[in-house]
Order: C-alpha cells, then structure tokens, then sequence
DNA sequence: CAGATTACTTGTTAATTGCAAGTGAAAATA
DNA sequence: TATTTTCACTTGCAATTAACAAGTAATCTG
C-alpha cells in the first residue's frame, strides 16, 4: 500500500528508481542487514561493524531510513542513553531483496559466509519465514 | 562460480556487502534495467533514458559494469560509429533482484508503470522465463 | 563534401563521503 | 558524591564523487 508522504522529487516513478533512490548508496542495505540477520539494535553495533560506517554517515542513514519507515526508533526504557533501532514491516519487506543479491553474489562473486548461502539454498522460503519470525519475537516494531 | 579476478579491495567479504560495492549507487542498476527489461543497447538508448543520467557517469558505469562481466560490449556489424552493450548471463542473473525491488515498492511507495507489476505479480516466475527467453533471443551475448 | 550522429573525454563546479575531534546527557564506578 | 565511561550523536574540514557544460574524433548520411 503506497503512503502518501510528502517526498523529495524523484528522477522518475519507475519502481526500480524509486528503490534505488532509496536504498541505493554504499550503506543502508547494510544497516538494514545489520538489524535483519544479525539482530542490531543499537548505534553503537552499527558503529562496530565489520565495514566500519562513519559516525556522521551512519546518523543520516539512519534518519533517512526513518523517514521512510524502513526502520522505527524508540528508548530503551532500561538505559536512558540507548536508544533502539528496530526493522519495521516495511523494513522486513526487505528481506526477499538482500536474499537475491546475497544468492547473485554466491553465484557469481568471491565472498564470504557459506553458512548463510548454504542456509538460503536449502530452502529459501523456510529462510524468508525464519528471519520474519525472529523479528517478529524479538521486536516490538512500533511502527 | 566465483570467479577470481584483481579486484580492489572490498569493504567486507559479506555477499551482501559484495553486490553492494558492486551495485549500490545510483545509476547502475537502473541501467541494467534499461538493458534488461527495455531492451536499450546503445550508449545514446541509455543517455536519453528518462533519468537522465550525466554522459561522463554513464561512460564509468558502463566500464565499471563491463570490468565486472555484468555487461559486454560489441561493434556494430552495420555502423561503426555504434557499439552494442548486452547483458552478459551474470548480468541476467540479476532479474531476481531487480524483480524484489520493483515489488518492495510496489507494496511500500508511490509509483508508475502499473503494468509491469502486474505482469511481475500475476507469475513471478514465468516473467522470469519470459524476459530471460526474450535476452537469449535479442542477444548474441558474447561474453 | 557538409552536416549529423555516435561514443565518448575534458574541464569545472556542486554535492557527498569520510575522518577526527568534540558535545551533552545518562549511567557506571571509585 | 565525584569521576570516569558510555551512548548517540554533531561539527569542521579534507577528499572523493557526481553533475553540468562543452568539446572531440571517428563514422555515416544526403
């Protein structure tokens, strides 16, 4: 169901652009990855992964995924400093996405994490249903 | 198959992270849609796409695409002036992508083309077949 | 041969990214 | 209670990248 939301003006309405727009840049598919298959939550575990995001970027990134609802902010009622990033729905709508760039990669690029590919080629809907259903415990996702 | 090849070095070796170095910009995937999905093979076909896209960006992805096997060029047997960019099969590979992407927005954000989602959501797979029977037909795909 | 077309390249400016350091509030520690 | 640490950022600046405008060489067309 596409919100209106007052927007930017994008290059074009083609669907694909309108993702790429999005998503398109060095680093928020990886914050998304970061929240989806790893289970971050904070600012700091984002700071700390493997690829190293600036501090600067990675509060745009995340402002911007907000704005868009990929991704909902609330606080931690039990530190007053944390604050905690979670994937909303829209954001787990995602997970088809990372799961066939992830499968074009194991295909076709030197890479890393047979595990995760092993796991995707299996079965890759059980895959799907298994990420939405720890999200679906270990979130509040207040949209 | 992974392939090796010199390649700089990468941020991570995560599969995710992979096709993001690869593809997470602004304009390369939605040239791989014009090749893909409008069937544009030319250097002009792509500068006059409705994005816009700024020549001296269009020269670097089309190298960069080229550089990763995603996209091969050929002369034009009929005008020397031309020269014709196809998909290569790793760059085909890529329709399972382009298709999520399109249907997360479809399901999240304003857009166009109605149509094509239409087509995408009637049979997922089967506009799959189509447009990988329509590249092998179109195609002479020397890689 | 003149003009148009094709696939670019070459400046130059604007925007974005990345790095290092700093900030203020809250929590943990001494 | 005072001090240090943690947390989620911000700020300033340098480096990289993108965008805009113009130009070029090779080829084709009339």
């Amino acid at each position: 169901m596409p919100r209106s939301r007052p927007r930017t003006k994008l290059r074009s309405g083609c669907p694909l652009n309108v993702s790429v727009e999005i998503l398109g840049d060095r680093w928020s598919l990886l914050i998304i990855r970061d929240m989806m298959l790893r289970g971050f939550r904070s600012y700091t575990q984002f700071l700390k992964s493997y690829e190293r995001i600036a501090t600067n970027i990675l509060a745009h990134r995340l402002k911007k995924l907000e704005r868009y609802g990929i991704v909902a902010t609330q606080q931690d009622p039990l530190d007053g400093r944390k604050l905690i990033y979670t994937l909303t729905e829209k954001g787990m709508d995602l997970a088809p996405v990372l799961t066939e760039m992830v499968l074009w990669t194991a295909a076709h690029e030197e890479h890393q994490n047979p595990e995760l590919i092993r796991q995707i080629k299996k079965d890759k809907q059980k895959f799907l249903v298994n990420v939405r259903q720890r999200w679906l415990e270990n979130s509040s996702h207040k949209d």
